[in-house]
DNA sequence: TCTGGGGTCCTAGGACCC
DNA sequence: TCTGGGGTCCTAGGACCC
């Protein structure tokens, strides 16, 4: 049987989740922004129709903002996250067969629905998820993956799709892939683009005629592979299993530039904590530690910008062996004399803790530090993060990212649950 | 004043081995 | 004077994604 794929993605997933739990915004423009509220990361249709780009700085568009009376917001991940959760669980109702792309992504396989018509089927998807969940989607629909990612956006920017398209059934492909332009192809970043354009190639339809030798020179194996997509020839499969995950990250800007390496060893304890935390959520263990350390590329005056990667003395997901490494690390690429804006911490070699726990024979007393470690992850679950943190992670934290204007974890917690008003 | 965070995969080059 | 070939592993850097 033929592949057939379905790109089901949520429209403008983080603005959506917002006005999910407050309707008064619907119609209005809204966006959301990235950490310490610096960029935009998504808008609402209300919002792109004013000309707000999206990853504009915050501070580029404040008149705008202003004047437009746009609702601004912070990000609020655990809203987004647990939305993205009950997308994908109804998703799953559909077709076992799922990859989970990003949080607000997915690809389907629709082989055996063929019959039922593929384009009802996708107004079905939309239908339901939107009664479930509250969030609007749109679903794109063709034999391959980077196919179905160009017949979502058409689906997006189309009026009269409905939200649904399928590209398998179109006699006028060619017209269709003659209207992308191959920086809006999926793979093809502004470098790639560039590249394309200077030698003549500025649409989908003219990189799929593309020619092979010379693709494959200038960019290589995963150019090429794109391109036999936009033919129709699949070569990128529905991955259902995740891949084990390589490495995992905390990183983040401070919200104010900060100089001591007092305040750069605080948030670093506290980068570690973090990224700890998610090594026992995925049931890992990790073997290599790297932690780096930034002053602003934005800014004028001195730069500096330096990484360490350590081999951990033992493979551990204990969070006070990984601070002290990152101590260590940060202690030795640290310079005295500059404005620093960002650090972080990085796990790899990772292990999973099943396959480490049997034969351990260091020093440490694995049971106790096994229970501590839980003990933590509990409390904090409990009550929040930081709630139990180290010595070493400081008290004042001027360095702490800011958020402004976050909106309630309406799902997630008690105390932030939305109010229904009988009118 | 103010510019995010967390990932993946591929490639080229060097070290090392037989 | 003359100095192979093939393989693996590791790392850094580039490009891309949402």
């Amino acid at each position: 049987m033929p592949p057939v794929f379905a790109l089901v993605d949520c429209n403008n997933f983080y603005a959506s989740c917002e006005q999910v739990f407050n309707p008064t915004l619907e119609g209005k423009p809204i966006v959301v922004l990235s950490n310490n509220d610096g960029c935009v990361v998504a808008r609402s249709n209300e919002a792109k129709a004013l000309g707000i780009g999206m990853g504009i700085p915050e501070f580029q568009i404040r008149p705008l903002l202003r004047t437009h009376r746009v609702h601004v917001f912070s990000s609020n991940y655990t809203l987004y996250g647990d939305m993205s959760q009950r997308v994908m669980e109804t998703l799953e109702r559909f077709s076992p067969d799922l990859e989970v792309y990003s949080i607000d992504e997915a690809f389907l396989s629709l082989v055996g629905f063929e019959h039922r018509g593929l384009t009802e089927h996708g107004r079905l998807i939309r239908r339901i998820v939107k009664q479930w969940t509250g969030i609007p989607v749109s679903v794109g629909i063709a034999e391959t993956k980077a196919l179905a990612k160009i017949a979502n956006r058409v689906a997006k920017r189309t009026p009269g799709t409905g939200g649904v398209f399928d590209l398998l059934a179109r006699q006028d492909r060619e017209a269709l892939l003659g209207r992308v332009a191959v920086e809006d192809v999926w793979g093809i970043g502004p470098n790639h683009a560039r590249l394309l354009n200077q030698h003549g190639i500025t649409t989908a339809l003219q990189l799929r005629e593309a020619d092979d030798q010379w693709i494959r020179k200038r960019m290589g194996i995963v150019g090429l592979r794109l391109v036999m997509e936009l033919r129709g020839v699949s070569c990128l499969d529905l991955e259902q299993c995740p891949a084990p995950k390589q490495g995992l990250t905390c990183s983040r800007a401070f919200g104010k530039l900060i100089s001591t390496l007092t305040e750069i060893e605080e948030a670093v304890s506290v980068y570690t904590s973090r990224v700890a935390e998610k090594l026992r959520r995925e049931r890992l263990t990790a073997t290599v530690l790297t932690v780096f350390l930034t002053t602003n590329e934005f800014k004028e005056g001195p730069q500096y910008s330096n990484a360490l990667t350590l081999k951990l003395p033992v493979v551990t997901d204990t969070t006070s062996e990984l601070i002290r490494s990152a101590l260590h690390g940060i202690r030795a690429i640290y310079r005295d004399g500059y404005l620093y804006k960002k650090a972080g911490v990085l796990l790899t070699g990772l292990v999973p803790a099943s396959q480490t726990q049997a034969d351990l024979f260091d020093y440490q007393d694995r049971g106790r530090s096994k229970q501590l470690m839980s003990a933590l992850d509990s409390i904090n679950d409990r009550w929040g993060a930081g709630t139990l943190q180290y010595a070493s992670s400081g008290i004042t934290k001027a360095w702490k990212t800011q958020f402004h204007r976050r909106s309630p974890a309406y799902t997630t917690h008690w105390d932030e649950l939305p109010v229904a008003h009988a009118s």
